[in-house]
DNA sequence: ACCGTCGGCGCC
DNA sequence: AAAGGGCGCCGACGGT
């Protein structure tokens, strides 16, 4: 079924509601037609999201021949726009009033550009994979995290002290007032860089930036209680009272998921910094009473997927131990898991100092295939070559237009960098953006068999929320709200549907995707 | 008052 | 301790 541009956000939740499940929904961008549909209680089984899916057809190395990649570009390119319901009621914008696109027409585009591939089954499973990603994160946004926020005060409180009025929490006026006598700069203000620099350097102290890092090297009085005010600092202004006000409503955080955000395919997030919560508030994370938090993370994830890509049977056999840096010493090939570590560092990012370039030789005697994998992706890059990851998402060109006024900083010195720099971006974009692709089969698969499961467990015509369902994604790990009762078979889920999101990518292989899971009822809990 | 950039740092 | 890819967000700051 088609939503059509003039089908209104009341019609089209009726529409659903009055089609059976089976039903392929198509439209023009999800984060815009989904949320009416959800609010109204009707849940779509399966769409088309002719947005994202452009975004990779687009540019795809396995669709260069079709006619949708020499199409001039048009308005299906352009960024989702911004949604702004105030604004929206305010001049009751009409999206009959939206300049017209075809979605038939670009539909037709889109299944021709796949059918004609270089590699069907790849794209098709990438474009369904994209897809229910973004039916996941609008239901994710919807059902919030559950957040409690007396047990967050409480955690700022024993950190921070009490809520001031006004001006800083107690505990960092204590350590303010050490490092200016440390410093003997009874005025000194440690929130501009500027001055702290200038200040640190009247001291005596030869650091050239106000970096936590450089200045853990420097002996001097002043340096513990100033890491430790940065600290403070950092989590009040990110994640402290006013966070909490902004960000949670009715006892759940609802951060909003941008799938395919990231030029790898990861997703990005808008809104309270979703994807960056420090593990120092994790605690405030709490399953509802006679509710479980299960969290899942898929382990040694992007390791597992550079052996899986390049066909390293000595990686997968690594793999086969739960822990894969475990497996690697087990191997003989590395002394510690440290070594291993660090050392598949320069495999997938293309490090080269310190533990992880003195660790390469050894890795790439060790497991060959894998590190051949990535240095040619680097060559590749170096030689200003697109690189596509396994289901074909490719990445953008290094420069020639790749970029325009609305480039973003990342970008720009990216195209600016020098060869080797890009080589490293292309390294990584192979390996991180299959990564994301695994993960969304992963998470595809587990929104289905939680479905399932809810249906039988809790009932047929349930909402969502009172089922078990997904509540958090962060690039490689999952997490699900399930009534208590219902967790062991959500853990099992999870590690069915991690195998499972390994033969849809790989078909046969020898590497396993192995998980960890935790059944908890607060985030602080999960390893 | 507002806007864009920068330094710094949180997460994977 | 950090090394190396990808992000978003904060306050400070310098400009209008």
């Amino acid at each position: 079924m088609l939503a059509t541009e003039r089908t209104g956000a009341v019609g089209l939740a009726r529409a659903v509601a009055g089609r059976p499940p089976s039903v392929r929904w198509v439209w023009d961008d999800t984060s815009r037609r989904y949320p009416a549909v959800l609010e109204a209680g009707a849940r779509v089984e399966r769409c088309v999201d002719l947005r994202l899916c452009r975004a990779i057809l687009r540019s795809s190395t396995l669709t260069a021949g079709s006619a949708l990649a020499r199409l001039p570009r048009d308005a299906w390119d352009e960024p989702p726009r911004p949604r702004d319901r105030a604004l929206d009621a305010l001049f009751e914008v009409d999206d009959a009033r939206v300049p017209a696109l075809d979605p038939i027409e670009e539909l037709r585009r889109q299944v021709a550009a796949t059918e004609s591939s270089s590699a069907p089954d790849r794209v098709r499973l990438l474009l369904a994979a994209e897809n229910v990603g973004a039916l996941c994160a609008v239901e994710m946004t919807v059902a919030g995290v559950p957040w409690d926020a007396a047990r967050h005060d409480e955690i700022l409180r024993g950190m921070l002290g009490p809520r001031p009025a006004s001006g800083r929490p107690e505990r960092m006026e204590v350590l303010l007032r050490e490092v200016r006598a440390a410093l003997d700069l009874p005025e000194l203000n440690p929130d501009s860089p500027v001055e702290l620099l200038k200040g640190l350097q009247s001291a005596g102290l030869r650091v050239s930036t106000t970096r936590s890092g450089e200045l853990r090297r420097v002996e001097h009085p002043a340096i513990a209680p100033l890491l430790e005010y940065k600290r403070l600092a950092r989590l009040l202004a990110a994640n402290g009272w006013h966070w909490l006000e902004e960000w949670v409503h009715g006892g759940r955080f609802h951060p909003v998921y941008v799938p395919g955000g990231v030029v790898t395919g990861r997703w990005a997030s808008h809104g309270g910094g979703a994807l960056q919560l420090p593990k120092e508030v994790r605690g405030a994370v709490v399953a509802d009473p006679g509710w479980k938090l299960v969290v899942a993370d898929a382990a040694q994830l992007e390791p597992r997927v550079l052996a899986a890509m390049s066909g390293d049977d000595g990686m997968a056999r690594a793999g086969r131990a739960q822990d894969l840096y475990a497996g690697m010493v087990d191997s003989g090939a590395v002394e510690t898991r440290r070594q291993a570590k660090y050392g598949m560092l320069g495999a997938i990012y293309g490090g080269t100092a310190g533990e992880s370039g003195r660790m390469r030789p050894r890795i790439a005697r060790a497991f060959p295939r894998a590190m051949a994998f990535g240095e040619e992706a680097a060559r590749a890059g170096e030689r200003g070559e697109v690189v596509t990851t396994w289901l074909g998402r490719s990445s953008p060109p290094r420069a020639a237009g790749g970029y325009d006024e609305t480039a973003t900083e990342a970008e720009l010195r990216r195209v600016h960098g020098d060869a080797r720099s890009w080589g490293r971006f292309t390294r990584n974009f192979v390996v991180q953006g299959t990564a994301a692709e695994w993960a969304l089969c992963w998470m595809g698969t587990m929104r289905r068999r939680l479905w399932e499961l809810g249906a039988a467990a809790v009932g047929p015509d349930a909402p969502l929320t009172e089922r078990p369902h997904l509540v958090f994604f962060l690039h490689d790990e999952l997490m699900v709200h399930t009534p208590a009762a219902l967790a062991v078979d959500v853990e099992r889920a999870f590690r069915e549907s991690a195998a499972e999101a390994g033969r849809l990518l790989f078909g046969r292989t020898p590497v396993e995707f192995a998980v960890t899971v935790d059944v908890v009822d607060s985030y602080a809990d999960a390893t």
